[in-house]
DNA sequence: AATATTTAGTGAAGCGATTCACTAGATTAA
DNA sequence: TTAATCTAGTGAATCGCTTCACTAAATATT
C-alpha cells in the first residue's frame, strides 16, 4: 500500500506539501513544478488516500449512514437507489443498516453513531418520539411515509394527496359508495374526505381495522348493508390480496367491484386485472433525502421536501354509468 | 466524544489495559477488579470506539463493499438483507454500490478499491471474464445467479435443480406437454431434461426467445400444433404476465393451462391464482456470501457454497388425470 | 532460600493523513 | 538600504486506537 509519504519521497518534497497538493485546497501556495512532480508520483505509485487516516485527522469520513426498516420489497430498495445515486455523485459512500423493530433501530443508530459517519438518513417505521439527541450529534434527515415528525429536516410524500387522488378518480368514474382502509393515518382520511366534499351523495365507508388483509376487507365490505362498489386500500399488497380474494369468491374485478391500491409497487402490473394505484415517487424521495443530507453536512440551511404522488391508471376500476 | 483514554483515566488504569479489556481479547490477563472498573467507566461515559482510529491501528476498516446490479425489486434486496445481517453480527458495515451497466460496474469497483475496504462481494449481471486483479488486491466473493465463474469463491443456487424440480412436479401432476422458457441458460434446460427422462412420453417444448413476455409466450404456446398444458417460465414476472395474458384471452389458470414460475418473488402471492414457483433461498445466499467473505478476510480456507432451491406450491398448477 | 514462572499491568511506538506554526529566500515598498 | 511582504515549502503535533516489549509483584518450584 502506497502511503502519502511514499509519494512525497518519490517527488522529493515534504509530507505536508504532498498533502496540500493531493487535497487541492487552494489555500496553500505550491509551485507548479512541485505540484506536477507530486501528481506524477501519485499516479505512478497508484496512490489512494487511506480513508482511515484521513478520517482520524479530519473528523470527516465521507460516509453517510442509512437506517431503514427491513428492506424486503421494492419500496425501500427504490428509495435506496435514489439515495445511492446522489451520494455517489458527491463521492460519498452509503453504509446501510436495516432494522426489524424499535430496539434494533436504536441499536443500529448507536452502531452508526460510533462510526463517525458524517450524516444519517433514517426511515422510521414506528412512532418516533424524538431524535434530537442524535440530531445534535450529526446531521440527520428523515424519510417519513407521510406525516411529518418534529423539527428534524425531512422528505416525504404529500400524504394529503394520496387518498384525495384516489377518491377523486373513483368519483369521476361514477362510484359513490367507497370502502377505505386508512391504516390509522389521519392524513389519509382527510384527503379522502376533501375529495368527497366536491360531489354530492358520496358515502365513504371506513374500515377501522388497519391490519386487515384483502380477504378480510372484502368480506367486511360485502357484509355492509349497501356494499361498496369500490375499495381503496392503504397499500398495494392488500389491494392485490383483495383481488385474489374476489377471484376465490367468484367475483370479478372490476366488473363486480373496483379496487385501487396505494404505492405503485411493481407487482401492480402482475395482478389480474392489473392494479390501478397511487404511485409514490420513491426514487426521487431517496434522491432528495440525499441532497438534503449533503446540504446539511456542508452546513447549509435546508427546507423540507414534499413530493407529489400521482395516479397510475390500470385496469382494476370500472366506470359506473349513472 | 469520549475516547479510550478518557475511559482509562476514569478507571484509573493505563490506556493499554483499557484497550485490552474493551477488545476482550483473552490474550492479555487483566484482573477482574480492573476489568469491572473499566467496563463501568465505559458505560458511564457512553464510550464507543472510534473506528477510524481502530482501522488505522489495525490496518482494517471493518467495512465490506457490495456491488450489485440496480437493486430495484425484491431479488437483490433480500440478498442484501442476509448479507447485512452476517456482517453486522461481526460488527462489519456494508458499503453499498449498484450499477446499471458494465462500465459503471468497473467504475464502482475502482471507487471501492480506493476506499480500502476489507473485502468485496460482487454480483455480476453480465459475463465477467476475470476479476483476478481485484481478487489479488482484496478478498472477493461472487454471487452468481447460477453458473459458476472462474476461480473466485462464490455462492450460488443450484441451477441444475431449478427446472428439475419444476418439471418433476408438473409430471407428477400429470402434465406431458410442457412449454419451457430457459432464458438461454443451459443448466436450466439440462435440469428439465433430467426430470423428463424419468417418465415416458414427455414432450418439452422449448421457447427459444429468452426475452419473451408472458403474452408472447402464451400466444406462441397456443399456436403449437399440440398446445402445451403447462408453462414453465424463466422468471416469476413472465409467469405472472402469462397468467394476466390468459385472463385477457378468456382462458382460466389453472383450469385451461397450468403455469409455474421461478424465483419465489413476493408477488407470487398476489396473482390470481397465486403462482406456484421455484423459490430461491435469497436471504441465505446473502448470508452465506457474507460468511464466506468474513472467512476469507480472516485468511481461512473456504469452499464454494451451493444452495438448494425448492418448490413452493400455490394454485397455478392443476392435476391432470390420466 | 534462591530461582523460575505466572499474573497484572504499563509506556511508547506506530498506523496515515491533516494542519498549525514556522522559515529561508525572493520580491516589493519606503 | 532596510524593512515589510510574499512565495514555496517544511517539521512536528495530533487524531484514537492497537500492540510489542517490558516490569514489578506474587506465586510456584526445587
Amino acid at each position: 500500500m502506497t502511503t502519502l509519504s511514499d509519494v512525497a519521497r518519490r517527488a522529493g518534497v515534504g509530507l505536508s506539501t504532498a498533502s496540500y497538493v493531493i487535497n487541492k485546497t487552494g489555500l496553500h501556495k505550491v509551485g507548479a513544478e512541485a505540484q506536477a512532480r507530486i501528481l506524477a508520483a501519485a499516479t505512478e505509485l497508484d496512490y489512494h488516500p487511506n480513508i482511515a487516516g484521513r478520517a482520524l485527522a479530519k473528523g470527516r469520513t465521507f460516509m453517510a449512514g442509512a437506517i431503514f426498516p427491513t428492506m424486503m420489497g421494492s419500496f425501500t430498495s427504490e428509495i435506496l437507489q435514489g439515495l445511492e445515486d446522489v451520494l455517489n455523485q458527491a463521492s460519498y459512500s452509503l453504509i446501510l443498516c436495516t432494522y426489524h423493530n424499535e430496539n434494533e433501530f436504536w441499536g443500529k443508530c448507536r452502531l452508526l453513531a460510533g462510526k463517525q459517519i458524517d450524516g444519517l438518513i433514517i426511515m422510521p417505521d414506528f412512532k418516533l418520539k424524538t431524535c434530537q439527541e442524535l440530531n445534535e450529534r450529526m446531521p440527520l434527515v428523515f424519510l417519513t411515509k407521510s406525516s411529518g415528525t418534529d423539527e428534524i429536516p425531512h422528505v416525504r410524500v404529500d400524504g394529503d394527496m394520496i387518498n384525495f387522488l384516489a377518491v377523486r378518480y373513483l368519483l369521476e368514474h361514477g362510484h359513490r359508495r367507497i370502502a377505505i382502509q386508512c391504516g390509522g393515518d389521519p392524513q389519509r382520511l382527510e384527503g379522502a374526505e376533501r375529495a368527497a366534499k366536491e360531489v354530492a351523495g358520496v358515502r365513504l365507508i371506513l374500515l377501522e381495522e388497519p391490519t386487515a388483509n384483502g380477504m378480510q376487507m372484502l368480506k367486511w365490505g360485502l357484509a355492509q348493508p349497501e356494499p361498496p362498489t369500490a375499495y381503496l386500500t392503504c397499500g398495494d399488497s392488500t389491494a392485490a390480496e383483495l383481488i385474489a380474494a374476489a377471484y376465490e369468491l367468484g367475483l370479478k374485478v372490476p366488473d363486480d367491484l373496483s379496487v385501487i391500491g396505494v404505492n405503485g409497487e411493481k407487482f401492480c402490473e402482475y395482478t389480474s386485472p392489473r392494479l390501478t394505484s397511487i404511485t409514490q415517487p420513491r426514487y426521487e424521495q431517496g434522491y432528495e433525502a440525499g441532497k438534503l443530507l449533503l446540504a446539511r453536512i456542508d452546513g447549509h440551511e435546508t427546507k423540507d421536501v414534499i413530493l407529489q404522488p400521482w395516479l397510475t391508471e390500470r385496469k382494476s376500476v370500472k366506470t359506473i354509468l349513472r
